[in-house]
DNA sequence: GCACAGGTGTTCTTACAAGA
DNA sequence: TCTTGTAAGAACACCTGTGC
């Protein structure tokens, strides 16, 4: 077993090889590699011509020894959700312009995964981790955060001293909501969201009902917050249980499209009208929302901008600015047929 | 046998000297 | 002045020697 692992690493196609290959210095090798000042056409083609021929790539450990290892780590709460689809493919293509590449890791809504994802980043000398939506303490991010740079999307902590956030205002979005519910001629509106017993206070949950209050206050309505089970758990049966409440509210905002898609579709397969009988307004602008036959009208608030602003917010972090960025984004709502 | 310190190997980068 | 090479250095894992 440690003879293969001496083989392998023996194997490996070296800048010495390439040096040896192409006639010149492994200082010349490393110019051409960081495209540094000082090579001529000449050289350049010899040692591109070595690497093409020998099928070199430079080590990532090696490369880590010296510093950078040019890799980002992106952590996500879990894969199930397509509003984080676009936010990735923003960030992932905005790293890339930077010559970084990133590794996506799966915290599938626990801490301790979560926790050991990012040591397991840490350890692998990535250059900086961007997370999004994570069930970790803002307390333990903290610590991490003096380890390795580390930018935070859908968290709200404006405190944070070690690390960045980039957010859409989901307070605002939430207010935006009801408004856009009320300029439709609703008064009786409720919100849908889930318990929150065991989550941080810093989850995009906890802003979008302090939003829908602040709403709800600000048009001198009586607020009313239904929940549904933990997400992760099956809650159909919560969503029909709503359906058939005696005192149903006349429209309803919903926390997230994640469950504003199930109640739109399990409204109509009860035999209920969207909107004459239940008006619904969700949350993420995710693409299921834009479909014509689900027609969810659902707060925007920008994958694409929030993906791209983390990104460049992190590139900042690696390149050494110290002082804590909370970035909050505009959220604005897309009307659609289910209002 | 264990803990500790120092040495060695690995891969790449960088400062600076030398040659055309 | 531009191009290239040498040597030193960085940072880690692993190895070896020494003393208790």
């Amino acid at each position: 077993m440690k003879n293969q692992a001496i083989n392998a690493t023996r194997d490996r196609i070296t800048i010495r090889d390439v040096a040896q290959d192409a006639g010149v210095s492994v200082a010349a090798v490393s110019k051409v590699l960081r495209n540094a000042y000082g090579v001529s056409d000449i050289l350049r083609t010899k040692v591109e011509t070595s690497i093409e021929k020998l099928n070199y790539r430079p080590s990532v450990a090696a490369r880590a020894m010296r510093g950078r290892t040019q890799t980002v780590g992106i952590l996500v709460i879990e894969l199930s959700n397509p509003f984080l689809a676009g936010v990735i493919e923003e960030a992932n293509g905005t790293l890339a312009e930077s010559s970084f590449k990133s590794l996506i890791g799966i915290g599938r809504s626990t801490s301790p995964i979560e926790a050991s994802m990012i040591e397991s980043m840490i350890d692998n000398r990535m250059d900086g981790v961007l997370i999004i939506a994570p069930r970790i303490s803002g307390k333990v991010l903290e610590r991490y955060a003096r380890q390795i740079p580390i930018v935070v999307i859908a968290h709200h902590e404006p405190h944070a001293q070690t690390y960045d956030t980039v957010n859409s205002d989901d307070r605002r979005g939430a207010t935006l909501a009801v408004e856009a519910a009320l300029r439709s001629g609703y008064t009786d509106i409720a919100m849908l969201g889930y318990d929150l017993a065991d989550s941080p206070p810093t989850i995009v949950a906890v802003q979008r009902e302090k939003g829908y209050l602040d709403g709800m206050k600000a048009a001198g309505l009586e607020a009313r917050i239904l929940r549904l089970p933990l997400v992760g758990t099956d809650r159909r049966a919560a969503i029909d249980d709503f359906l058939v409440l005696k005192d149903r509210p006349r429209a309803v905002f919903v926390w997230s499209d994640l469950d504003a898609v199930p109640l739109i579709n399990a409204a109509r397969m009860s035999g209920l009208r969207v909107p004459e009988d239940l008006a619904i307004i969700g949350y993420d602008n995710s693409p299921m929302a834009a479909i014509p036959l689900v027609g969810l009208t659902s707060v925007d608030q920008n994958a694409a901008e929030l993906g791209r602003t983390a990104a460049k917010t992190l590139l900042g972090r690696i390149d050494g600015r110290e002082e804590a960025r909370h970035l909050l984004i505009d959220p604005h709502v897309e009307i659609r047929g289910s209002t």
